[in-house]
DNA sequence: CTGAAAGCGCTTACAG
DNA sequence: CTGAAAGCGCTTACAG
């Protein structure tokens, strides 16, 4: 409960202890016992330590021992609940293994994500997990010439391990889901359309393969005019379906909670029409179930992802070929 | 592009560019200027480093001049809107100061709050934000016994100054507008009901003044029955409207996205009457506007309260009478 | 059972 | 214009 501008050290623990600084560093840091130093001294110390209100200065303590504990993560948002749950769920796995976990939101920005990046590893980290990152190489190089391991997670990259959903298989079931219910609720057999994303996105790319493949498998063809990934946001998917008026049933496969934003938009503002429309969205939202069209959401399988990521730490990589995760389909009631 | 096991230190630098440490870690601090280091020298030993791929080792640079630079921030979750935006806006306002920002979620866990209290500060943090802390005083006091400068966001404390949202204004403004919603669509004056929270929580319990005073001054009573305010999920809104079966219309007051999906669930699956049913919510979330019944929600201004925390860092703290940050009101159309 | 000493990688007054 | 030296707070072989 000391009171002043500089805080405690072990120099000023040792004086009060009447013992060395060797001595309290020992006895705080669990190294006592191997040291022989008596049980008397040590509950001496710790009592005066706990009195003081000290806490031993990470900085120094780890500058010596060379490490860090730090790992550090880069995610773009936290503005859909599947970044927020990779932040919070990375978090919580790193402190549980004893880590000093440090999140960096880099706005989808790759400048931004590049610097944060060259900032954590100036900050020692050990480990950097890049999420969702716009150009992981580059930053896999920085880490590499710096020896530091890297890390992707969400999109692979070619020069680190990678951790990824199986978007070509979810996307596949989802879109099957959205045909099975166009066909069940509408009588209708589809083609799809597919909104949101980019396709130079490799994730994007992924998903559109799937949603290719699982209409061909019905002898479905999707003509090129019903690929509508025009970008990541609310308004570029509210834009790309502004041309659309659908004078019968449709269905929408929809690219992120952040595309569905806009197909919701879109959808509510229709005059008619409305209750022929069915879609699904990849990725979670708590809100999906209760949107009308929505028969289903793909909820990516944060916590193995994340796992597997742990699971590469401190080990040499072996191979950089993606590690592929399986995704959750979550189907909901029929709007019938 | 040094490969190796060993990061490169300016010991290294200074051996390659045939200079002396200290020449080199004031060509590379930037005080080689001042310390009138030749231009030329300065040069080459910038050159080396880039070629090397150097980058300093901050942990130690902090630790000679005492200083970390971290402000430490603790938040809840990132399961909203809400604290998703704060943890994105303060890192990057943060950033854009020159501190380096570490945001820990402490899931609501008063110990875990605690321990990531201590933890940061161990990392030499000189600054901790605690977001919507359970026990911000308790963290304020170990703050305060570390000399260190503790700031409360979002819940206000009584040992460290504090930034929160006029949830008093806020709550009295969404009563008013689901009363005038409620009367104008359905013919309905009140009492309103209010869900989710828990009224021990200082905001929970302010914006329930703000409910009770706004029908006051409609002179409309609300019975203790109204105040369904059993706590922060889901399942625990929908449960506490189990038993509610309106045979007419009904208005509610919604406090927090999180309750709010409990009850769009339960709203979602009246078997009649749904369209007799009015609704706002105490918190933002961008799914909300296409929510049936749903009339407006309040959007805390995570911005200003922001600078209002930023503000403060660095000055002694005058007074801890929490600063009060006015909310937006958002109005959805009617739904007629 | 315990302490003196060296050193982690940097910075900065001080003395040329 | 530049370097040697001390020191930030800790840890850990080493020598008693």
């Amino acid at each position: 409960m000391e009171k002043g501008t500089k805080r405690t050290t072990i120099y000023d623990l040792a004086k009060l202890a009447d013992a060395s600084p060797s001595a309290v560093s020992s006895v705080l840091n669990g190294t006592w016992k191997k040291r022989r130093i008596s049980k008397k001294l040590a509950e001496r110390v710790m009592a005066i330590a706990e009195a003081q209100g000290y806490s031993v200065n990470v900085q120094a303590s780890l500058l010596r021992r060379e490490r860090s504990n730090i790992v550090g993560m880069i995610v773009p948002k936290y503005d859909n609940r599947y970044f927020g749950e990779i932040a919070e769920q990375f978090e919580m796995m790193a402190r549980a293994r004893g880590y000093f976990p440090v999140v960096t939101c880099t706005q989808r920005d790759p400048e931004l994500e590049f610097e944060a990046a060259k900032e954590l590893i100036s900050y020692q980290a050990e480990c950097l997990i890049s999420t969702g990152a716009t150009d992981p190489d580059r930053i896999s190089a920085f880490c590499s010439a710096s020896g530091v391991q890297s890390i992707n997670l969400d999109l692979p990259g070619n020069d680190a391990p990678s951790v990824i959903s199986d978007n070509y298989t979810a996307a596949k079931d989802l879109t099957n889901l959205i045909l099975d219910r166009c066909e069940t609720e509408l009588g209708w057999r589809g083609p799809l359309r597919f909104v949101g994303g980019r396709l130079t996105d490799h994730n994007t790319a992924t998903r559109l393969k799937g949603f290719i493949s699982a209409q061909k498998e019905r002898s479905i063809g999707v003509p090129d005019t019903h690929i509508m990934a025009t970008g990541y946001s609310a308004q570029k998917a509210a834009q790309a379906l502004v041309s659309f008026r659908p004078d019968g049933p449709a269905g929408l496969f929809v690219n992120s909670t952040i595309s569905l934003e806009g197909v919701v938009g879109w959808h509510s503002k229709l005059e008619s029409g409305a209750d022929q429309i069915r879609y699904g969205c990849f990725d979670w939202d708590p809100f999906g179930s209760f949107l009308p069209g929505n028969v289903g959401m793909v909820e990516q399988d944060v916590s193995s992802m994340l796992n597997r990521a742990f699971e590469l730490i401190g080990k040499p990589a072996t191979s950089n070929e993606p590690v592929l995760v399986p995704c959750k389909l979550r189907a909901f009631h029929p709007n019938s």
